[in-house]
DNA sequence: GTGAAAGCGCTAACAT
DNA sequence: ATGTTAGCGCTTTCAC
């Protein structure tokens, strides 16, 4: 039993004018008298009158709305970038519909038909782990829908993209556990087609070179959840009693991985030094806390917003793709040693 | 230069039919020839053709969005409750907008606004926690648009509600950490509008009359936030001497607390022990793993749901308000002693 | 078995 | 200064 909302319609009818009247009323054209303006106005005032977003994005093709698919709202990381954008989306008159694919390629393809469907003018995405196929971004894409990939891109299609330095990153935080003293470092990585994956591996890869250490095949696992960290815990434990060092693709595995040790009896940092990926709150509420690297997940979404804006608001026919790459910053805490001199 | 995405009109124009015999082609209306159906739905398919949302909800006057007003995102408790939400809503062919109000007022009402807006079935909301006027949500009441509150509910309009006990829960732990000794327990506690902290604290105080403990003012603050507990360092450590027990209105405060006090040479649980409320996952990631209670989010987000689909779909005029009561568990960890015999 | 017409709420070009 | 008309995309009643 929903209430008939007033429409522009009911008021024209109350007052005995027409639609258009009211409509221009409302907007305050210059052409409607004052005397009318007044009396439309202290009406829709009085019935509490709000117009039909449906019936506006209808009528003008535009529905101010975008939409956005991440893979969990959950992770910090994730929640930063929607706070991000949406401060930005609010500032310019834009509202948001917020999808979840729960790191489900099904599940990603419905949530961007949908979003289609309510004709969104613009896409704000993040790759769930399982995306492997990137058709139903291809026919976005094709169909002139602007679009903006953040986080993990999809590298197949020309988009604007806004990303983390992840490789630098990697090569950063795995450079300050050998130059503590680390020398056999697993690393606790992510799907291998997931960009910022190899990214990662790629950066703690080229720091071992850069080192001139030698890497280890067995060091390096496909491990990037706690409930991973969990299932292959008599693996970890093995491997621990070789290793001085872990760095995991992101801090929660980390965490996890450090519960696990010392439980077993390892003292960190002392016996295995443990980094992270993303400066996840918990990093700093954990003891010892974690040294991690610093992800900018609210700029990002702010700088996604304003990429996706340019193409919406200023519509110059921008050709060229734009990467906005973010530095992330190593923050050096207690479960890595101080560093050694060189 | 979004293209034109096919309308029935295109496909009706394309083929020498008129739109009518489109549309009810496309939903296997009997009258509608093979011939016909066969050649209408492989030519939709082919250019891709999907009907537009905006334009049905408007002619059904029903759009199968549900709104959803949160405080933030970022919280685990709130984004469990979402994936609740959406996991019901989604399997009944439903779409959430979900906003944050930000614990500010104004932007709860903007978002509330902006919901009606864009013509919601109905509205699920949490309060901010500066919310201290109602009307927005009244008027929604008027309109007879169904709305159903979780966790922080609106007592001052009868709706549905699906809620934790706080009173109890806050009793239960409370209870324990009496029973494990404590008698001078600090509790931080959250603004005194809204209603869970009302009970929460008032269950903190049922359990010290119960054990006929004598409630000590100066021991009541409030303060529930990491930040506030930073701000207010010098008062906790300054108290930390009188105290042998922290209830917290919720984890993050807890641990935040407890940071602190270990940081100025208090043992966790020997001298003092602390609980929260909510058991986020860092609960369970912190050393010593805190003391709480569970609290069903995502399970609740299902409720309240479903709640609201009652009234939806099956729009039996169903009068009463319903209430849904959850009772957190307690979660005894190892930042409280065990229990001594009583 | 298919089409024409009206209408959901709104706007804008075109009258008057 | 205001009204009429058409149309955004779709459904549905009423014709034939």
């Amino acid at each position: 039993m929903k209430a008939h909302l007033t429409s522009i319609n009911d008021i024209a009818k109350a007052l005995g004018v027409s639609a258009s009247t009211v409509s221009r009323a409302l907007k305050d054209h210059p052409d409607i008298s004052e005397a009318t303006r007044e009396k439309i106005k202290a009406f829709a005032e009085k019935v509490n009158y709000r117009p039909n977003a449906l019936a506006l994005s209808l009528k003008k093709q535009v529905s101010r709305t975008i939409g956005i698919v991440v893979p969990e709202i959950v992770h910090h990381f994730f929640s930063s970038i929607i706070s991000g954008i949406e401060d930005i989306a609010y500032s310019k008159g834009y509202r948001v519909m917020i999808c979840q694919s729960n790191e489900d390629l099904a599940r990603e393809q419905m949530n961007v038909q949908a979003l289609l469907d309510h004709r969104v003018d613009g896409l704000l995405v993040c790759l769930s782990k399982s995306t492997n196929d990137f058709n139903h971004f291809l026919s976005v894409y094709r169909s002139g829908i602007p679009m903006v990939f953040f986080d993990r891109v999809c590298k197949e299609i020309d988009t604007d993209r806004v990303i983390t330095d992840d490789f630098n990153g990697a090569r950063l935080i795995t450079s300050h556990l050998i130059n503590s003293g680390c020398r056999r470092i697993l690393h606790l990585g992510t799907h291998p087609q997931l960009h910022i994956g190899q990214e990662r591996l790629q950066g703690y890869l080229q720091a071992l070179n850069d080192h001139k250490v030698t890497p280890i095949p067995e060091l390096i696992l496909r491990c990037d959840t706690p409930a991973e960290v969990h299932a292959r815990k008599d693996e970890l434990v093995k491997l621990a009693k070789s290793i001085d060092g872990i760095f995991a693709v992101n801090d929660s595995t980390a965490v996890a991985a450090m519960q696990i040790l010392r439980n077993e009896g390892f003292s960190i940092p002392r016996d295995i030094s443990i980094a992270g990926f993303g400066d996840d709150p918990i990093a700093d509420m954990i003891d010892p806390q974690l040294t991690t690297l610093e992800q900018q997940g609210y700029q990002m979404g702010q700088e996604a917003m304003n990429l996706l804006l340019e193409r919406l608001i200023d519509k110059q026919d921008i050709t060229e793709s734009r990467v906005k790459i973010f530095q992330p910053e190593l923050k050096i805490r207690k479960t890595t040693r101080a560093m050694a001199m060189k």
